[in-house]
DNA sequence: TTGGACTGAATGGCAATTCAGTCACCGGGA
DNA sequence: TCCCGGTGACTGAATTGCCATTCAGTCCAA
């Protein structure tokens, strides 16, 4: 990751926004470095000043927007009062929000982590592993309250969850037109899917 | 996509299991032509003869092998006699078991899947649709004989089935080994989790 | 006047795609 | 049986276009 220059303040900022938008419209692969540039409003060799290459600069995006994924997770949950049930709906509404909130975002994210997981295989993607470890933490609270099941791996149950999240805000996002009470039922219908099981009672 | 040449039999197929392989392995947009080539064991050249051009190849990858898990899934389904819960408890045997039998398949459609449904815009991906059709039919059908819970949108279930297989999948085969003893714990994690819930009871 | 942020045209390298040949095989004629 | 010409699958070196990255200059603020 290249110094930050001093002067023209927001520039780095406006340079990942940029990235994100672009990268979620084409991809990686198919987004060009000057196409960033552009809809930053710089010079295409200005990107070079604050990122080594176009790798890095999606590897920066990627943890630039889980880091503020993350303090938000964080925040929100230490606000919510009661229960880990509770507690588990809201990781699933700010999950799924994204859609509505920041669709450019929710894409890349969507779209990208996969290929960042593996592709570049060096990189062991913290940010989005403290994602996950925050989940955890939930589960494992309401575990030990006697509200959850025990016989459940914390670890196993936040992944199945993480993967329905992400399938479900990628299916939203891919549609036209998403409202705050079709997320709102997304939210209803997953809890109820993974607090009380499928089964017929 | 090409028409099919007389001479050479295999040499389609031998294609197409390479371009699986080299996709798995590098990506596909890091994967060379002419490594897919040599890993087919023909000349570069050879592959335009079969494909029309690298994209082609890669969703004919695709369709080809997805057209074969969809086959596999509705013979292995239909010769499951019981419950839902049963036949439930087999697609996710079979999905899981992918990471053994065919891990370059597994690698293959975790981390292309996303990105074909996103970047081929035009491309409507009707055979990973098919695979979830499936699956939504087991689901209403246990709904319709009582046995699974009426007030959940079958589709609404499946695609939250499918995110948490598809996520578990991908773990699975990022670790160094795989065993089947690993793939059935996880099979009876997701069982349990997806029809009897997190709620201790 | 100077330092350094910023610019954007030019460069260089890479890899998809092409295509002029090569070669194996086949059918027919002697 | 042997030879010959034709057919088309196959080859892989050469072409070509693209785009990430560079860097010689510009310009502004101090």
């Amino acid at each position: 990751m290249a110094d930050t220059p001093k002067r023209g303040g927001d520039k780095r900022e406006r340079i990942l926004a940029a990235a994100v938008k672009t990268f979620a419209k084409s991809g990686f692969y198919n987004a060009k470095v000057s196409e960033v540039a552009s809809a930053a409003g710089v010079a295409d060799g200005t990107i070079y000043l604050y990122f080594k290459n176009k790798d890095d600069l999606l590897i920066s995006a990627f943890e630039d927007r889980m880091q503020m994924l993350n303090e938000r997770l964080r925040q929100e949950l230490s606000r919510t009062e009661g229960s880990a049930v509770t507690k588990l709906r809201k990781c699933l509404q700010l999950h799924l929000l994204l859609a509505i909130e920041a669709p450019d975002l929710a894409e890349f994210i969507t779209v990208e982590l996969r290929q960042s997981s593996k592709f570049i295989k060096e990189y062991d993607n913290q940010k989005f592993h403290e994602y996950l470890a925050i989940v955890v933490e939930v589960i494992k609270e309401g575990q030990s309250r006697g509200e959850l099941r025990g016989d459940m791996e914390p670890w196993i149950a936040t992944r199945a969850l993480f993967g329905a999240l992400d399938e479900m805000l990628l299916a939203l996002v891919l549609r036209k037109e998403v409202t705050p009470q079709l997320v709102e039922s997304r939210v209803a219908a997953l809890e109820r899917l993974f607090v009380d099981g499928l089964r017929q009672r």
